[in-house]
DNA sequence: CTGTTAGCGCATTCAG
DNA sequence: CTGAATGCGCTAACAG
């Protein structure tokens, strides 16, 4: 494994010369630097990116992304946006699973590898101990949602008003939130939007389902949840779901007792996952621009973020799974 | 943010004690050992691995995980189910998306980061030359089904024989794989193996559809080319799907074209993926043991793996989109 | 344009 | 049981 040294014997030069070469800004003469590159090739030498990010930033160009269900394919569209742009900003991504009980043991893991940022998709806040512990490092932290830190990122959610409207003046009396999440973190943007806007337009009957993800997957709580709903007699003209993977649990259900989606209920989910589309029916859902969210994500961890507060409108994507559309 | 010299200060010690006492295997007497740990708690020390791992190994800690198309639920378990392992062993992993251009580009950025193992789930081999330098800068490649590394992962695909002499009795005579992937790539295990199969049941009629994943997604690939094939009027009894992504894609274009499933069309996927379950009609597949392929990888890294030679047993997960069960 | 020196945070000899 | 010195591969002043 030749280091700087080897190549820096071998052209003759010194090491600083190398660090030159290889950084390509510095001024060295024409004759020296194909040199040092003929020798950088010879001996099939690769840069130090970690040693490197020790001397200088005294952090690696990691990026850690926390996410709290990985059996959402959210997670994976939203992991394959950042890390497209990351790559081009010079950061590499790093996944992490997180749960009520590994979150910090999985913190003390990304901060002793000294991750240049946390991002937290996780609903559970930091500990006081580990942001201290987290600023000592100097490691920056994104919590999307919590506004706890330097960014923050706002969902406009006009569209929710828009949709049940649409609902309700297309006869839809009676609604169901499939939230699946425990009861304690029902503060959940999204949940608190639709039920305002059902509240102010005067809806007869609104009823939410609490549930246990991510301890069992979405996909399969959606299904659950909505199998025991159609058990009990429960029957309803609007089902909302918290994400696009409980969605597509719930039709499951939904065809398997035989009821026809859109014309016995219609199914509206969230995110706009690629599977959607593919559903049959295909699923109607809001879209909350991931690709655009990404990029504010990793132009923050790279400094460039000109303001502080964003807001993202949020559209609705119509498909088949809702009667009422346009 | 304080480091092992402010806490040597404070505590009244070496550095090397503070080592010793981080290291927690040498000796140091109870006294000294609470003094520091004491010091280290109240300054919110935290240990660089990353520093560590350049005295110590040269490398990081990290595992590169090349995958060739993002857009795959099969590679979100993968991903979670190597990744949960790793972590049990200290290790973290980076999923990199490769493809035809980036792919060089990826492996500059991850040997300059000094990850510690390449696994590469991509399609295309490395380069002589990159081959070299990932050699000179100590990084071990996993690339599964080449043997062309020290691991040689194998699946044994003998219930592929079975499920085809069970649709053969069941009266099934027109067979069609769809691949999707480019036709320089028909060396893959699972084309190969079913069609020796066929080729032995003299089925009557067996096509093979190539495509171009994963320039576009497995699952509206398998979406669009069932279309043409509907389009054009060809009509088959069972249809091998590549992988899971592909069969969903590949079983919205039969519904929407009217045909049912299975009565019409049977449906074969490959991976078990997590959606199969939830799909209407369920999706019959073939499972590869994820999980334990997984552990193989990281047990690997991690120096523990016994045998260089593993052979993967596969076995048939029945549902309900082939005819053919039992 | 080029070389020398010190230091990033840690592990690892070698001496006490 | 403890400490001082050296080095991992690189950057960053400071000199020439």
């Amino acid at each position: 494994m030749a280091g700087r040294k080897e190549i820096a014997d071998k052209a003759g030069v010194s090491k600083t010369t190398v660090t030159r070469v290889l950084a390509g800004n510095a001024s060295v003469s024409a004759k020296t630097h194909e040199k040092v590159m003929q020798v950088i090739n010879e001996l099939g030498y690769v840069y130090n990116e970690v040693a490197a990010g020790l001397a200088k930033r005294k952090c690696t160009a990691v990026i850690a992304l926390l996410v709290p269900d990985m059996t959402n394919y959210y997670y994976l569209q939203m992991f394959n946006a950042m890390s497209r742009y990351a790559h081009e900003c010079g950061y590499i991504i790093s996944v992490f699973a997180i749960n009520n009980d590994n979150m910090y043991e999985v913190l003390d893991n990304v901060i002793a590898n000294r991750v240049v940022c946390i991002i937290n998709m996780g609903l559970t806040p930091i500990s006081e101990e580990y942001v201290r512990k987290i600023k000592n490092a100097n490691i920056s932290v994104i919590h999307p949602g919590t506004g706890e830190d330097a960014i923050e990122y706002v969902y406009d959610y006009g569209v929710v008003n828009e949709i049940i409207e649409k609902a309700v003046v297309s006869g839809a009396k009676r609604f169901c939130f499939l939230f699946c999440m425990p009861e304690r973190l029902n503060h959940d943007q999204r949940l608190r939007t639709v039920l305002q806007s059902l509240e102010a337009h005067n809806a007869e009957k609104v009823d939410v389902v609490y549930g246990d993800v991510p301890e069992i997957s979405a996909i399969s709580a959606g299904y659950k949840h909505t199998k025991a709903l159609i058990e009990n007699g429960e029957k309803y003209d609007v089902l909302f779901c918290l994400n696009d993977m409980l969605a597509i649990g719930a039709m499951r259900a939904l065809k398997e007792a035989g009821l026809r989606i859109p014309q016995d209920v219609s199914v509206i989910g969230h995110d706009n996952i690629l599977l959607g589309e593919f559903e049959s029916p295909s699923l109607t859902t809001i879209d909350t621009n991931i690709e655009y969210e990404a990029q504010v994500y990793i132009d923050f961890v790279a400094g460039r973020l000109q303001e502080k507060k964003i807001v993202n409108k949020c559209h609705m994507v119509v498909r088949e799974s809702a009667k009422f559309g346009k």
